[in-house]
DNA sequence: CTGTTTTCGGATATAATATGTCCTTAATTC
DNA sequence: GAATTAAGGACATATTATATCCGAAAACAG
């Protein structure tokens, strides 16, 4: 059970643009090129991002991304879900069915013992996520990176944006 | 993220092996058969739980899985863990470190902070399977499932222990 | 208007993993 | 000795993750 790399990337650009002069935006291009990643599937995990909201978009020379929403509205939830989907972790094939001492057509009035459990734990997950923002992340980062490794990394990453 | 349906097959053959009476074994196709289930399959995941010591196993007629813990002293994540491994389910790559204004070998003194809160997460979805006990399912099925359909399943399964 | 740059989405290819089957070996029971 | 079992290796197939390529449409600069 591993998330995909991708989610690991949209965090980390979704925190670049955090830090954004109003009204910039970065292109795929100086995301892929300042986190080393592939252009084109890094396109793929933007897309998802933008498909939920999260980013807004514009064409042309000097284009690409930046947030929908303050820093502090977007919280880690939605930028996992953006990407790895929303379906639970655990998947119940009611399997208890085929016991055959059941009765024919019997509907048990709950869902599997085993899978509220499950789900008990997933949603664990998912409220730990849902109560971290992504204001929290840019407040870490700005405290633990030092300050001019954080500022000329801006600069690197607009002289790339035109 | 998806866990394998190994993991859901796992834990509902230790509640089957946890209402076993004293002394008996359940042989892999017993178990494949009462929940519809590809034995030679289902035997890979029987023999993580072997090699988690969660179970036993003896062989020959009459051979077959017990626990080798009483239920209570069995937890929901040692028997996630056994089949799903120990690996946590964001893995960092460091992508920080690719930031062309780093200094050359520059170190940071914590892991990155965006694993650090993936990281979180996941211990909130480990402590979650870590607080329920084999014995709370147990306790929650015989509460669920009518006396007789519970009655019966044993009688059925333990027909094909020999 | 023309050429460049961008996002977006579809199509495709490759690698890794999950799922499933088959077979041999050794231990146990009868 | 014959039947039954777990253990585990080898192998095949299906699904998913990863990655690349291309064309269309929008924005912008000259």
């Amino acid at each position: 059970m591993i998330l995909k790399s991708q989610v690991e990337w949209a965090l980390h650009c979704c925190a670049i643009l955090a830090g954004l002069p109003e009204g910039r935006y970065l292109s795929t291009k100086a995301l892929a090129e300042l986190h080393g990643l592939p252009k084109e599937y890094l396109s793929k995990a933007l897309q998802n991002l933008s498909q939920a909201s999260l980013v807004e978009t514009t064409l042309g020379p000097s284009g690409g991304y930046r947030l929908a929403k303050t820093p502090s509205d977007i919280n880690f939830l939605e930028i996992v879900e953006a990407v790895e989907g929303k379906a639970r972790s655990f998947t119940c094939t009611n399997i208890r069915a085929n016991n055959p001492c059941r009765p024919e057509g019997y509907c048990d009035s709950k869902p599997c013992a085993v899978a509220r459990i499950m789900w008990e734990a997933d949603e664990a997950w998912r409220d730990t996520l849902r109560r971290v923002r992504l204001s929290d992340l840019v407040g870490t980062l700005s405290e633990e990176v030092p300050a001019d490794i954080w500022r000329s990394t801006f600069e690197w990453v607009l002289k790339r944006a035109g």
